[in-house]
RNA sequence: GCCGGGGUGGCGUAAUGGUAGCCGCAGCGGUCUUAAAAACCGCAGUCCUAACGGACGUGUGGGUUCGACUCCCACCCCCGGCACCA
């Protein structure tokens, strides 16, 4: 009996058969046709998998599934990212040990991805908790260490005072107080580790001219990189040192003002006029308490002070006031600015609130305040006239260069990689601290730096990592002297876990190497990976910088990691995100168990295009599973042999190069409309139904609904397994209609149609199309003034009047 | 503020210059049933009309075109990212 969906049995069968037969496991070294179809990694939460990741994986299975028929070998891995603050926070929050609550949430995750039915590689799963996959992490920091790409910097950290600890920017509420126990959050210094992801600014961005990667993501990307190109300016100061500006329009520099330090820069106190600087420095210390409680509105951005000294203008000799004001950032350029307040708002806006003259030196509207400067210099001695702001910015720049007070630069936004954590649950850096030798790496023969046991995980009171609560791990002998040192008690930020996961994956199990040098060379670059752009600006630019750096060092032979990226799209519901504050959070595991993964699957592409933002319905569900009850019913219905009809050839067709043209350009919607639409069409058919008709619905299916794509290619008679077959082939003499419907239109408003032959004649058509009864009498006896006649489609006839 | 992505029936969406609303959901009517569910058949943008038919209709206003959801200009709203980046 073929008319009950018993999804639960389907699903469970297939599974199990797909597992005892190895049907996903691929054997890497030998296969001829490597395809690696990456989707990101989950972080195994206490929630388990939400519908995003069920949509994701779904959507990344569907297309590895496709590529599998079209004959390549697809290595399709998963894994977990288990390591990181928000588990440590969540296992803080409930009060269980992160080394039992993260395995257990790894156990579950493992569960409902296999309910999912992927064509995942169990046998190449990857833990980035196991110290087996740590240990490469470790690896990965020292060479990129030894390759003087990891370096010790000091830099700011958020601070509680009172819970005297370290916090993450997202601790910190908005008035800038501690979310734990609500005291004004400080900052504090200190020493940390960077990786020298700037080195790489350039080819970061441009590369991306040249990567098949969603455009949304690279754009994210460019901004994030953020190159400016200017120059870097000296303004002399009687009896001190210059000071260095950076500006993107140095064309402009006739209509420099004043000059702005940031609070912090490190000569804004020292500049300072002698009476001044008591005052100078409260501001400062003002400035940096909103800083950090992230408060930014109209009236801090015009706040500053003067610091009772000029300097002077490098080509006019002028005198220039100098100020320090919040509008000017330490972190970007050099922390202090020339302002040009005829052609820069804030510079305006300063230069109205606090009287300083404003000098217009770019001819063109300024209707109310500054205006962008593009037009013609005045007001700039021998450079009126020019262009600006090109070609004027070359030889204003070339004019400070002969001068000796500039010099082109291009500067980037893009900052390098802290990735020092003051915390528990991550890797533990790779370093000893030796009184006498400084800070030397662990030997790589000692790797893995295992993560002890503490009992209690909870950050210290000094700032340093709670590992630093375990003398057995502190105290150890340095490798270069023998002396007694210190291990770095830091661990290394998630980041890094996941900056190279996808080099593992075919690696797995080797304890001999990161990454085997023959595999990696023929697997990766990873040939498609599929994610969200929630990571476009960490994950895959840490990654990107990763393959770079290893690359550089003669590891890779490859520089860019990921050859295609596709970003998918998000689940919201009742049009937002889906929060547990909402109470709007769709667990997949009921709609699971009541519908199937097959048709869950099914639903969550159906709703629309992939890469778009799609709002979950809850009773959308319906559909796709009758439709799929309708499909396993037709099987009933057929006769081996039962011929098919040209017109069910023709149906068939429509629907495999629907399928064809759609799924791989992710448009899984289309597709699945196009699958119901033939089902439909099989459904009205009068008398039994041919095998192909089902078989090529089997294939067609396989993709989506990977289990009952099985079961009916079984029913059908035909050998395991549906997911190895090729892929139909769509004969295009049979995708178009033998018929077609032409519209005919009076002024371009339909008055009637046409039935005929698929490519009719347009004199013919036109001849029919004014034939027509209703068309005589909207023509009232008066001749048509033009009629275009559009083949296969429409007729229309243009009145005058 | 800047940069993206969107705005189409009650809802999810389809159609990227040629019949707007394919495919579904929800709804309504019917068949079957003691009944309900399931299943199956049918209706369904809005307004006018007894009907034939007609008018209007893709966020708003303009434009290009024989013809515009689609292209151009201006604006409004929603979502996401960045946010004093000189």
């Amino acid at each position: 009996m073929t008319s009950t969906y018993d999804h639960g049995a389907i699903e469970a069968k297939w599974q199990s058969r797909w597992q005892e037969t190895g049907l996903y496991e691929i054997a890497l070294e030998r296969v001829p046709r490597p395809y690696y179809n990456l989707m990101m990694f989950p972080y195994p939460s206490a929630e388990g998998l939400h519908v995003g990741n069920m949509f994701a994986f779904s959507g990344a299975d569907a297309h590895g599934r496709f590529e599998r028929m079209q004959g390549f070998d697809v290595f399709e891995p998963i894994g977990f990212d288990a390591f990181g603050i928000h588990s440590e926070n969540f296992a803080l929050k409930v009060g269980r040990h992160p080394t039992e609550l993260i395995a257990s949430n790894v156990r579950r995750f493992r569960e409902q991805l296999k309910r999912l039915g992927a064509q995942f590689d169990w046998t190449k799963t990857v833990d980035t908790t196991d110290p087996a996959y740590y240990r490469w992490t470790q690896w990965l920091f020292l060479t990129l260490w030894k390759g003087g790409f990891a370096y010790r910097g000091r830099r700011n950290v958020k601070w509680c005072p009172q819970d005297l600890t370290v916090l993450a920017d997202e601790q910190v509420l908005a008035d800038g107080s501690c979310e734990r126990c609500g005291a004004l959050v400080t900052e504090r210094e200190l020493e940390q580790w960077f990786l020298r992801i700037s080195a790489f600014s350039e080819r970061l961005l441009t590369d991306l001219d040249s990567l098949n990667w969603s455009e949304s993501t690279k754009l994210l990307q460019r901004h994030w990189i953020g190159r400016s190109q200017g120059a870097l300016i000296d303004f002399p100061i009687d009896g001190e040192d210059p000071l260095r500006v950076f500006s993107t329009r140095p064309d402009t520099i006739f209509g420099a003002t004043f000059m702005v330090l940031a609070p912090d820069h490190p000569r804004t106190v020292e500049l300072a006029a002698p009476e001044l600087r008591s005052e100078v420095a409260a501001f400062a210390a003002e400035a940096a308490r909103r800083r950090i409680a992230g408060q930014r509105d109209d009236e801090n951005s015009t706040q500053g002070m003067a610091l009772g000294r000029d300097a002077r203008h490098p080509l006019t000799g002028n005198r220039v006031p100098l100020f320090t004001a919040e509008y000017v950032l330490s972190g970007y350029g050099t922390g202090a600015i020339m302002a040009v307040p005829a052609h820069d708002q804030r510079d305006h806006a300063f230069a109205l609130r606090h009287h300083l003259p404003v000098v217009e030196v770019v001819s063109g509207r300024a209707e109310s305040g500054a205006h962008g400067g593009s037009g013609s210099l005045i007001n700039s001695g021998h450079f009126d006239g020019l262009k600006a702001p090109d070609p004027a910015r070359e030889l204003v720049t070339a004019a400070l260069v002969e001068s000796g007070w500039g010099q082109p630069h291009v500067t980037y936004k893009l900052r390098d990689w802290g990735i020092s954590r003051q915390r528990y649950w991550g890797p533990p850096i790779p370093a000893i601290h030796c009184p006498k030798c400084g800070v030397v790496p662990v030997p790589e023969e000692d790797l893995p730096v295992l993560l002890p046991y503490i009992e209690d995980f909870r950050p210290l009171g000094t700032g340093e990592s709670p590992l630093a609560r375990d003398p057995q791990f502190l105290n150890t002998t340095c490798p270069n002297c023998g002396g007694p040192a210190q291990r770095e008690t830091d661990v290394s930020d998630t980041f890094l876990d996941s900056s190279w996961y996808f080099l593992r994956y075919p690696s797995v199990g080797r304890d001999d190497v990161a990454f085997d040098r023959e595999l990696t060379r023929k697997w990766l670059p990873v040939t498609y990976y599929d994610g969200g752009n929630e990571h476009a600006v960490l994950h895959l630019l840490y990654s990107r910088f990763v393959t770079m750096a290893l690359h550089q060092l003669g590891h890779l032979d490859f520089a860019e990691p990921f050859t295609e990226f596709r970003a998918h799209g998000t689940i919201v519901k009742g049009g937002a995100k889906m929060s547990k504050s909402r109470g709007n959070v769709v667990v997949p595991d009921e709609y699971i168990a009541h519908f199937g993964a097959d048709a869950f699957r099914l639903y969550l592409l159906y709703l629309g295009p992939y890469s778009e933002t799609l709002n979950f319905v809850d009773s959308g569900i319906n559909g796709p599973f009758r439709f799929l009850t309708q499909l396993l019913r037709l099987l009933d219905r057929v006769e081996p042999s039962a011929p098919e009809t040209a017109a069910l050839a023709r149906a068939r067709h429509r629907c495999i190069h629907r399928v064809t043209v759609d799924t791989p350009e992710r448009k899984y919607n289309t597709a699945i409309a196009a699958m119901m639409s033939f089902v439909k069409r099989l459904r009205e058919h009068d008398g039994p139904l041919p095998q192909v008709a089902m078989e090529t619905l089997a294939l067609l299916l396989a993709p989506y609904c990977p289990h009952l794509a099985e079961e009916i290619w079984e029913r059908l008679g035909r050998e395991y397994s549906v997911h190895q077959q090729p892929w139909p082939a769509t004969d295009r003499s049979l995708i178009v209609d033998e018929q077609v419907v032409v519209v005919v239109c009076i002024n371009g408003k339909k008055r009637d149609q046409l039935v005929v032959a698929a490519g009719t004649d347009p004199a013919t058509l036109e001849k029919e199309a004014l034939s027509l009864p209703r068309i005589q009498k909207w023509l009232a006896g008066k001749a048509p003034e033009r009629i275009f006649v559009v083949p296969d489609r429409q007729v229309n006839v243009v009145l005058a009047g």
